[in-house]
DNA sequence: ATAGTTCTCGAACGCTCGTTCGAGAGCGAT
DNA sequence: ATCGCTCTCGAACGAGCGTTCGAGAACTAT
């Protein structure tokens, strides 16, 4: 009997490549302008062959969903351990959404974008995925509220509307035109966190970058 | 000979009707996920009765974001008429969009989503009318920049950041759960406004209802 | 060499797609 | 009555769709 050796296929590598295509053509013609002659084309794998890498189109699209969104939210788990304070640990939830949206812009194209198109049983496992990472951003947010920030906001609406500012990015973003990660998830960072302010706040809590701080309670007039 | 008389064609309503039903199945399938099929059958007119009322597939999302995107611009333009100071401008562009989005939420989802899928000639008509609107976005925001708002921002990212919000809304607003348009662009308005506020700026210039007003230059001290 | 597994492919399946065509119903004007 | 225009439709076209199947090549371990 034969030592159960790790097969170490040959066939991981072309894996990750035809996910990494099919992201690219989805991206490109839409999931349901895409057909699976379009992805044999584009990996020069033929159409059938195709078929032991994965059992259907929608399980291809399930792919690429899931390895992406779960990507995204395991590193921003492993930042936020070392990110204190509500502002950081927004800066940080920004910053790691932004920074992944510009180096993977076909597979987030793909995430922000075919997100109806995904059907049963596919469907509720990346909702399962996106509910959590709601629920951190929430959480984030309200440690902000607790530290004075954004005191009667709508927390529903303010964090959508965050979200709205990143994943909108696919829509418009030029490399070499547009600035960077650093600067972009600083922007949108920035206009968030100044926009969750309470109405009446007086003196602005700024350090000489003009980066803002955790505001005192007892600060808040309002 | 006869007079030349309007005819008054009984299709003008019906083709009304064909339009708003057009939005809503392309709104829940996609454009390229409906066959022209599901079209007759959400209208109950036959396949080839359809191409009485327009030439392909393609011209049917094209009447359905050209009427959409040119009542929202012509909207807008008759209300800034009335609009006096950059804050106010701004507030009147974030509402008429806001407001168009949650009672045609079919019709928004499919300018917003569906912008890929035109096909010349129709997609540069599309793209006009969408360089108009957000030229115009572009000018109330140098305005506001022009009382003393927002120095030092990067106008385009700004700008686009604010269009993400809004367009985002389509993606998460539950009517009957979230707040109608007054409160939710007021909710967008605020965030936006205070976002793009200096750096520096100390006392903010807010009334009893806590809405900002331009700031005088010589009181941003940076 | 042999056996077993991994990987690849051409051909074909039943089905749906967007669009066209010619026929004809309904109707107001002559 | 009959013309001409508006409107509707069933049937059919060729093309492309997602998926399956069985044959066989390539590789690894014995």
């Amino acid at each position: 009997m034969a030592l159960i050796v790790p097969p170490q296929r040959d066939s991981e590598a072309k894996f990750s490549h035809i996910l990494k295509l099919s992201a690219q053509v989805f991206a490109e013609n839409g999931f349901a302008g895409t057909s699976v002659r379009d992805i044999s084309r584009a990996t020069g794998i033929s159409l059938s062959g195709l078929y032991y890498y994965f059992e259907s189109k929608q399980e291809l699209l399930y792919l690429i969903q899931n390895e992406t969104f779960t990507f995204i939210l395991n590193r921003l788990r492993a930042r936020l351990v070392n990110s204190d304070g509500a502002e950081i640990r927004l800066r940080t939830l920004i910053h790691n959404h932004v920074e992944y949206f510009l180096s993977h812009p076909n597979e987030m194209k793909v995430l922000s974008h075919e997100e109806d198109a995904l059907e049963e049983p596919f469907r509720k496992e990346v909702a399962a995925i996106k509910r959590r990472y709601y629920a951190l951003a929430r959480a984030i947010f309200a440690e902000l509220a607790a530290e004075g920030f954004a005191p009667g906001r709508n927390p529903r609406i303010a964090v959508l509307s965050l979200f709205g500012m990143m994943n909108w990015i696919y829509k418009w973003h030029k490399p070499g035109v547009d600035p960077g990660a650093e600067e972009l998830s600083a922007g949108i960072a920035d206009i968030f966190l100044r926009g969750v302010l309470p109405p009446a706040v007086l003196p602005l809590n700024t350090d000489a970058n003009g980066m803002l701080h955790s505001i005192p309670a007892a600060a808040v007039t309002r």
